[in-house]
DNA sequence: CTTTCTTGTTTTGTGTACAAATGATTTCAG
DNA sequence: CTGAAATCATTTGTACACAAAACAAGAAAG
C-alpha cells in the first residue's frame, strides 16, 4: 500500500522528472513504435504465408539452409533466439519433417540439425512469398526510405 | 524480384524464385530487422526498469493513467493489445495492486479500469527511468535520425 | 417487443521470448 | 593427468501475442 517514495521536506525535485512527466507520451516512444511496425509485420506475414509457418520458424529454416549441418544452439544464435526459444522451434520444425536432428559423432553434447527434403521444399517453395511480405511490409517507403530505415534499425540494434 | 505470379496447378517448381532466391539474405529483411531492434530495446528496458515491470505493463499503466476511468477493451486498443493479451496484463496488474477493476455501473459487460495510489506513484516514480530507456535505446542515433526512424517506423505501421 | 447486430469479456490452445537452474560433455590450464 | 571453466542441451516458470470460440449484455431495426 505504501510507496517508498516520499521526498524530504526542502530537497529539490528530481530534474528529470518534471520534464520527463511533460513530454512522455507513449505513442512517441521508441519501443512502442517498434512494437507497433513489428505487429504489422507479423499480421502481414500470417496473412501471406500460406503454410503455417511463423516467422521465427521461417528465420530458423532459411538460416539452417545456409549452415547445415549446424548445432542447434548455433542455429539460435545465427537467428537470434534464446536456446529455449530454438529448442521450441527446432522441435516442432522436427515433428513436422522440415528438420531432422541427430546426435554429433564427434561431440556429444551436440544436436545436428539438417533440413530434410520437405524442408528444403518449403523453402524454396516460399521464398517469393516471403520476398512478397518483406515487399509489402515496406511498400509506404521509397527505395531511399527503405535503406535508410535498415540502416537505422541496425544501428539501434 | 520479378515473380510473375501464374499459379498453374501441376507445375513442379516456381522459377521466379531464382531471382529471389540470390538475393533473399535473412538479416537483411525488415521483419528480422525489426525483431532485433526490439529485442534490444526490450534487454535495455528489463535491466534499467528497477521495479519488475515490463514494456507491456508499463504501456498499460501509463496509457491508463491518461484514460482512466476506461474499459479493459478500450485499454487494449490504445495499447495494440488484443483482448486476450491485455487481459493476461491487467490480471497481473491488478494482483500486484497497481491497478483496479470494478464492473461498470451502466453497462453491465465492461469492467472500469483505474489506477491504484500505488498504481500511480509507480507511474510517476517510473517516468524518468522510461525516459531514460528510450534515450539509451536511441543514444547511437543523431536527433535527426532519432525522428526520422520514428517517421519511417509510423509510416509501415 | 423481438430479432439481429454489435460490443465486452473470458477461455482455450499454440507459439514465441527469456531468465535461471541443471546436467552432460568438452576444453583448457596448471 | 586433473580440476576448473566453457559449451551444449534441456527443463521450469513467467509473460506476451494472437486466433478462435463461447457467452452475456447493450443497441439498432423492424
Amino acid at each position: 500500500m505504501q510507496n517508498g517514495d516520499q521526498k524530504l521536506p526542502g530537497q529539490p525535485e528530481r530534474q528529470a522528472s518534471k520534464a520527463a512527466e511533460a513530454t512522455y507520451k507513449l505513442a512517441e516512444q521508441i519501443g512502442y513504435l517498434l512494437r507497433q511496425a513489428n505487429q504489422r509485420h507479423v499480421a502481414i506475414f500470417t496473412s501471406r504465408m500460406n503454410e503455417k509457418l511463423t516467422t521465427t520458424q521461417w528465420a530458423a529454416l532459411v538460416k539452417l539452409r545456409d549452415l547445415q549441418p549446424c548445432s542447434q544452439v548455433n542455429l539460435g544464435r545465427e537467428t537470434a533466439m534464446d536456446v529455449a526459444t530454438i529448442k521450441g522451434v527446432v522441435d516442432r520444425l522436427a515433428k513436422r519433417n522440415l528438420i531432422r536432428t541427430a546426435p554429433d559423432t564427434t561431440d556429444a553434447r551436440r544436436l545436428v540439425l539438417t533440413l530434410t527434403e520437405e524442408g528444403e521444399a518449403a523453402v524454396a517453395r516460399n521464398l517469393p512469398v516471403a520476398h512478397d511480405i518483406s515487399e509489402e511490409t515496406l511498400s509506404t517507403l521509397s527505395p531511399a526510405e527503405r535503406a535508410m530505415l535498415a540502416e537505422l534499425l541496425r544501428k539501434i540494434s
